[in-house]
DNA sequence: CGGTCTAATAAAAACGTTTTATGCGCTTCG
DNA sequence: CGAAGCGCATAAAACGTTTTTATTAGACCG
């Protein structure tokens, strides 16, 4: 039975070595070591490729090697642009080298982190760009320990002992916001949070408060802490009641988000209820995004170059895979303040 | 040498059949069908399981049984909202399946597209959701020869002969977004595209064109096409050179863009020249994506239903991979005009 | 009690590669 | 001139599963 719906059975690497004539360890290596094969055989195998249109099989390649090329990035929230700005990053670099990349989306939540590390492990990935939802690194040493190297992002409280990490100095970015809001006057200051268990955020929140000591400020009293859970608009937007809460008097005269999206999403929920940055309060956010220069008033925000980290991480592990002398590296980039106009001084 | 670098072999699924004192054959029943193996084996293979903390090796998996469960996503830009919502649906129908999602970036870059399918190909992929850069479906004919199906995404012009596809009626949605700014007296209007290879441009245009036709004003002479080439917000805040251009005597009275990315971009530009929407001009998007709804004043843009997209691309995809009675089948969704501050009459 | 049926397991044969050991025919050199 | 070396190719043995076929031990029945 032929029928149009069977499909002809895959050519494998036997059928093109049967055609041109050689064994299929020549095949094999006209596929992998070119230069291993007489430029004759060579021609004549590709050819035999190309007439039978081979297609590898890469379960057979990796159940023999053990290995497979391909990289998991592992990202926190796929509809952030922040992460897709830094994936492009990873999947140039990686490209450049030749490995794909498959891009898994955790949503913040431990369990998809879970599922997903586990299918890296199932499938024998090579390696593994990854930013943890939490402190618990326990399945990525389980991971490890597998024989699966990865390179952490956005995380710069980690050893270097464990593995590789890029991040951006997130105290030095809390910090400059801080400085920043209180050059303008803000001494009562909201710091809007994702949930705390994201080390950028606990980071973030301690860099506004150095701020403030600095200042001579006492940062109990004039930071007040909302949090919230993931770090999106729709969040934001929603923190609003919370952020404004305790009445006209406890307002805070300046919000300092965990990001963007969050910040975004507050100056909507702000503008929902007739109040403006920054005139009624000025309003902070982290990442500098593509669309905090779009709004308007643009979203004063603390810049990251989440492209090159996303390219530094990929090299990062580019080098674990592929360098013997590879020794693990923490790489600190600087944040970078953008002042637009969403902040103001403080008029009383 | 058992050094700490050395990873310890991995356990196979034979070291889990010696331990448990049973065939190798039955420790692949306890994992794949249950049922057929007596409780108390079962439990004592599940136990072994756990102690040895045994990862089953898909590579030797697919290898037996020619197929992967994982499912790819292939997206045009991996940085756009509208993508990563459709993305969302898709993870979220399939994870209630039980099939893992890898997300691949063509980046509206064709390479990068053949690149993609031609992994998905050596992987042996269950399936595929594709949202294709071009009219040139050979590809993904060639794919499905190879015995993976797919599923299109956001193309109206493909026969069902050749598989499903899932789409929001972009002819209708040109005519929406023309019809609101004719009802708003616009009678010159550019049309700011992205590559019209991509058969969503090309039809939201000539929805527009209708709408112009509607009203008794001639396409040709009322609308301008300016072709730029991704649909992101740099090419957006780029275009609005050559979409003023022409002398303030030609400037359009409106612009509808192909997508929102476009729109914020050109948003921006036009703020950048002391222009602004909807006051010097009207500006319509395209997608309603969240940020739409964030900027100053609120995009008008035409809404699609982008979840609800990606969960019945992969219900459909799900149809073919798991119901023997599979018929192909065109999902027409309908768009709905968000109208927002972005459009205003034309004052004279 | 011999026969048939069933449930549970075992044994062994794939799947498509890569890799290792080996062979063969030449050239080169001591 | 024999040995050693080299370039190229082959044969065969893995890799870790799944699946098909066979085997066993009871249970059931006439």
């Amino acid at each position: 039975m032929t029928s149009s719906e069977d499909v002809r059975r895959a050519v494998g690497i036997n059928d093109v070595a049967a055609r041109a004539g050689v064994s299929p360890g020549t095949v094999s290596n006209v596929l992998n070591r070119p230069e291993r094969v007489a430029e004759a055989t060579r021609l004549r195998v590709e050819q035999v490729i190309d007439e039978l249109d081979y297609v590898r099989n890469s379960s057979g390649r990796s159940l023999r090697s053990g290995r497979t090329d391909s990289i998991g990035l592992l990202v926190l929230d796929v509809t952030n642009p922040f992460f897709t700005k830094v994936s492009e990053g990873v999947e140039d670099e990686a490209a450049g080298a030749g490995y794909p990349v498959v891009l898994l989306n955790s949503a913040e939540n431990p369990q998809r982190q879970r599922r997903s590390l586990r299918l890296l492990a199932e499938q024998r990935a090579a390696g593994a760009v990854i930013m943890p939802v939490d402190n618990d690194l326990s399945d990525l040493l389980w991971l490890r320990e597998r024989g699966i190297p990865w390179v952490l992002l956005d995380r710069g409280d980690v050893s270097a002992d464990l593995g590789c990490s890029v991040c951006v100095d997130n105290h030095e970015g809390g910090l400059a916001a801080g400085r920043h809001l209180v050059s303008l006057g803000h001494e009562r200051i909201t710091f809007l949070s994702g949930t705390l268990s994201l080390e950028q955020c606990r980071t973030r929140l301690n860099g506004l408060r150095t701020a403030l000591d600095e200042a001579g400020i006492d940062p109990d009293d004039a930071v007040r802490l909302v949090e919230t859970g993931k770090l999106n608009a729709a969040n934001g937007e929603q923190a609003v009641e919370e952020v404004l809460g305790g009445g006209p008097k406890r307002r805070p005269q300046a919000v300092f988000c965990a990001n963007d999206q969050l910040a975004l999403g507050l100056l909507k929920g702000l503008g929902e209820r007739g109040l403006h940055a920054p005139g009624d309060i000025s309003v902070v956010g982290y990442d500098d995004v593509d669309f905090a220069a779009l709004v308007h008033p643009g979203l004063t925000t603390v810049g990251q170059p989440k492209y090159e980290l996303g390219r530094a991480a990929m090299r990062l592990l580019l080098s674990e895979l592929n360098d013997p002398g590879h020794r693990h590296e923490r790489m600190l980039f600087a944040p970078e303040l953008v002042v637009r106009g969403s902040t103001a001084p403080y008029r009383t």
